[in-house]
DNA sequence: ATGTGTGAAGAGCTTCACAGCC
DNA sequence: GGCTGTGAAGCTCTTCACACAT
């Protein structure tokens, strides 16, 4: 049971907004209405404000919210106000862009590991980490407590992969794998895939075509 | 407005039940019960019965659904029964990676082309496409009718390379750039925004973990 | 007997208008 | 005056039970 039974669109919409709101802050913006943060992310006023509105009274009438203290506010809605640690499991191109990306220790996660079965890349320094044998894994993964694995490995070693993950207590997986990882309930997945994606968004596209075409 | 109204939230479900239809079939099956897709897309099967009754009758009653003629149907349905084809812009890690990415030929989508603005780059073989010279990319777009293009380029060149495929022609864009990309409305854009989907997944690891913990 | 197709009830989210506060 | 906060109405999607087809 959740304090106040918040929709789940809501809370993806949280998530949503904390980019926009970071950008605000580091242009030095003190104070945003719900009418600029409904512009930015494309929703309409009412719908920031009601949203909003599950963080408790976080605006003050007639101003506008601090940017500051919404940031505050949603990330510790969303038990996002402490670093998330992060383990990169498979050093191919997918992985090696992920590790390079500078971007997410600004936004709260920090990759602390990497592995690859390729004694090419064992041992390589890929962004912040050092390359480890996926040998170690489980233990690895075990040891430093790690909540949240990218899986970034070839469709055919993933569903193994992700079992050990599973059993080194990984409760998270991000997978780019476009296949069933076939895990049990207590670990979530969220899997990338590029061809649903792209197939959703030509579809969107005629209709979007329709509606606006010439009568 | 579509000709009966089907929720989005089915269209959605209707993509993602492409994959294991496709996979049963490679399999041989020529029979599915909604029973089953339901197992493997995590849905309840009377949710499966209600997305597949926006197609017509397409089952059997008795027996359940031709996996072959129902992929058809939902192809059909959701305007995806000819090839997309694709160009990708940019060609680091993320490009790379998409482009050797050989499933996508099986799934309805040919990338037809790539660019990049590094020399080292163009003219090398990727994949299936010789990497082209971004100077020539909003001519060869348009000549080409490009609908879709996966834009990989850092976040600093995302708007304006944008900006630019939108002058091309382009109506979809699929970026890895986590930013605005403000593109008029007749250009849809999807933005694969790795940290809030990182973010979201923790988010709801937890929610899970309280519902699932001894009482 | 078995599994699909569907109307109607129910749940959840969105929208709007305006009260409330600065 | 200006913008937030919110209850209630409206709408969309989900769920369930059972009629219907084989």
């Amino acid at each position: 049971m959740t304090p106040k039974s918040v929709p789940s669109e809501t809370t993806d919409r949280l998530f949503f907004y904390l980019r926009p709101l970071m950008c605000l802050v580091n242009e030095g913006t003190e104070t945003v209405l719900s009418r600029e943060l409904a512009r930015i992310c494309r929703v309409k006023p009412s719908v920031v404000r009601k949203d909003l509105s599950y963080l408790g009274s976080v605006g003050t009438r007639g101003v506008g919210y601090n940017v500051k203290s919404l940031i505050e506010s949603i990330r510790s809605m969303l038990r996002f106000d402490q670093d998330i640690r992060v383990a990169v499991v498979g050093v191919g191109n997918i992985g090696r862009a992920v590790l390079e990306q500078s971007r997410f220790e600004l936004e709260g996660f920090r990759i602390v590991m990497a592995f690859d079965s390729d004694p090419e890349v064992v041992g390589r320094r890929v962004g912040k980490v050092v390359v480890e044998d996926s040998a170690g894994l489980e233990e690895r993964i075990e040891a430093e407590g790690i909540r949240l694995a990218i899986l970034a490995v070839p469709e055919s070693a993933a569903p193994k992969v992700a079992r050990t993950l599973g059993n080194a207590g990984v409760k998270c997986i991000l997978s780019f794998a476009p296949c069933e990882l076939a895990m049990p309930s207590n670990v979530k997945v969220t899997c990338i895939d590029l061809s649903v994606t792209m197939a959703r968004l030509v579809y969107h596209s005629y209709s979007e075509e329709q509606c606006e075409g010439p009568g």
